[in-house]
DNA sequence: ACAAGGATACCT
DNA sequence: GGTATCCTTGTC
């Protein structure tokens, strides 16, 4: 996937369809003269401010504007005092949408997916390609559909009924040879 | 089962 | 300025 091509698919597709798009793809970090990458196993929609589960459903905040920005940034936050939770920016600007980066291969868990790739609040509202130090990479990973699960999102129980059962988390069950 | 942990959002 | 809540994790 080049530049170009993963910029549009960030803006031109709907963000459950590039969430899903991302499973397969590479997380790339380069920070203290080294390069740390894992291939993106499980990911999260969330999408425009009907959705009771996004920060962004109250309306655009100190802490989720960059959602309200162009899509291509991290979306970085901090939850629970002590977990960052890592997010790419999609959609167009004024419509909030992110894709939550909960899994890479081998580190489960979106606090555990920040840690891994040493990425700070320092790492919100930048650009997703090499010059920030952090960005995706297609290293050609195809993922058969029939491996991928699509279920309800983690953590979102408040959201109620019909926000917190949508089917906007998915991730890799099987096949894994990247 | 639950504490840790600090920023955030939403009150007064 | 107070406080309930939080897109979690590790240890109990």
């Amino acid at each position: 996937m080049n530049r170009v091509t993963f910029r549009r698919r960030l803006t031109g597709e709907n963000t459950p369809a590039l969430a899903r798009f991302l499973l397969g793809k590479y997380l790339v970090r380069r920070v203290n003269g080294r390069t740390i990458s894992s291939m993106i196993t499980e990911v999260e929609a969330y999408d425009g401010r009907e959705d009771k589960a996004s920060h962004a459903h109250r309306g655009k905040t100190k802490r989720n504007k960059v959602m309200f920005g162009p899509s291509g940034r991290w979306y970085v936050y901090l939850v629970y005092g002590m977990h960052y939770m890592v997010n790419v920016v999609t959609g167009p600007v004024d419509y909030p949408a992110a894709i939550l980066i909960r899994g890479v291969l081998a580190v489960n868990g979106p606090g555990r997916v920040a840690r891994h790739f040493h990425v700070g609040s320092g790492m919100n509202d930048k650009p997703i390609n090499r010059s920030s130090g952090f960005y995706i990479l297609d290293r050609g990973t195809r993922i058969r559909k029939a491996s991928i699960y699509q279920g309800r999102r983690i953590g979102v129980q408040y959201a109620g009924r019909k926000w917190a059962g949508k089917p906007l988390r998915f991730f890799i069950t099987e096949g894994i040879d990247g």
